[in-house]
DNA sequence: GTCTATAGCCAGATAGAC
DNA sequence: GTCTATCTGGCTATAGAC
């Protein structure tokens, strides 16, 4: 419907797409809605992505890459854990306000089909934990944290900044709050997150 | 297609849907690979359940039936905090295990139609923060934990022990292991998180 | 490049015999 | 209760005019 400002009619329908896409899932999504979105016809869309898969597959691609980057940022640079896990999480949660459907979105496509991650692992800038594995042995070695494994880490660190996001509705309702009070909870975890994980770690 | 040990056609055409929409979703779900994996015909289906939707809502509800009870062991008992998380993330872990989809799927479909929830807050069953929030509360004045809001507390606890299998393909992708060290990390995680958590408010 | 019209298929639901 | 056959609608995709 609206075109916001997209120059071309590509980038209008690919737009259109991620809205549906992301919110409605692969299965749910229409060709129509999107074409209405976009403000165009339907047989646009195959005119410039051919079919819906591969529509579909942009969109997710657009999605990963999105994110990936902002992994990559907490394994590879050279600062300490702590600044890393302060970091990432401030950077992270802040990112996810900006695009709050794009973690239950990848997982969920993930889900239905694990296979996909096959071809985004040949990419170079897919996401390695090397790097932080030695970090945190040397860590632990220089008495700095306390002994963790670092995929242990690693998941808990996703885990406590993506799963309110992915978990919204189920969060909302147990803890018995709106929409305002929800929005309020993320914000305060930019910092509580940070300070949750290094007082677990730290000695 | 197998029907183990289901007396009836009822029972078995809900089996069949709870592996079908829990593996597709609801909106990936197709009425005759349940009626092939019950083993039935497609018109039994709609003979026993009226509808994709009203068999999709008995396969719901029937999930969610499982999972709060194991919500309010963590929420209403009268042991401490620290056994609280120490018993809840021990059984949550050991349940999910068994039941692998379950979580993936509730929030799969939360997200695709959040006013579900509705319903089910009118269930006198559903889970309620109001005296974990006393108990966190009291802890804190009696200086046996350190200052957290119960809402953080409760949602750290819930991404620490669910976020992992909601997410495994992801997780299996960037710690670049396969089926049988992920299985291995999860066991691990029955103390290991608990550990964390306990670790990170303790005083 | 953009549209309308329609082909072709597939899935959910029903009718009706047994 | 269980089946086969079929209706009906909706969806992706394409043909073809402009």
């Amino acid at each position: 419907m609206a075109k916001t400002k997209d120059e071309n009619t590509e980038n209008s329908i690919l737009n259109a797409a991620k809205n549906v896409f992301q919110s409605k899932g692969m299965d749910g999504a229409r060709m129509q809605e999107i074409a209405d979105k976009a403000g165009i016809n339907k047989a646009m869309l195959h005119y410039y992505y051919r079919s819906k898969q591969l529509l579909f597959e942009a969109v997710f691609k657009n999605a990963f890459a999105l994110l990936a980057p902002q992994l990559n940022k907490v394994l590879n640079d050279d600062s300490s854990i702590e600044d890393k896990i302060r970091n990432f999480t401030s950077n992270y949660i802040s990112f996810i306000i900006k695009h709050p459907y794009l973690p239950a979105f990848i997982i969920q496509e993930l889900n239905r089909n694990p296979s996909f991650i096959l071809k985004l692992k040949q990419n170079k800038g897919f996401p390695n934990l090397e790097k932080f594995k030695k970090q945190v042995n040397l860590e632990i070695e220089q008495k700095l944290i306390k002994p963790i494994h670092a995929e242990q880490l690693f998941i808990n660190i996703m885990a406590l900044n993506i799963f309110p996001f992915v978990a919204t509705p189920l969060i909302k309702a147990f803890a018995n709050i709106n929409d305002k009070a929800f929005k309020q909870l993320m914000k305060d975890r930019k910092e509580e997150v940070a300070d949750f994980i290094i007082n677990s770690i730290k000695i």
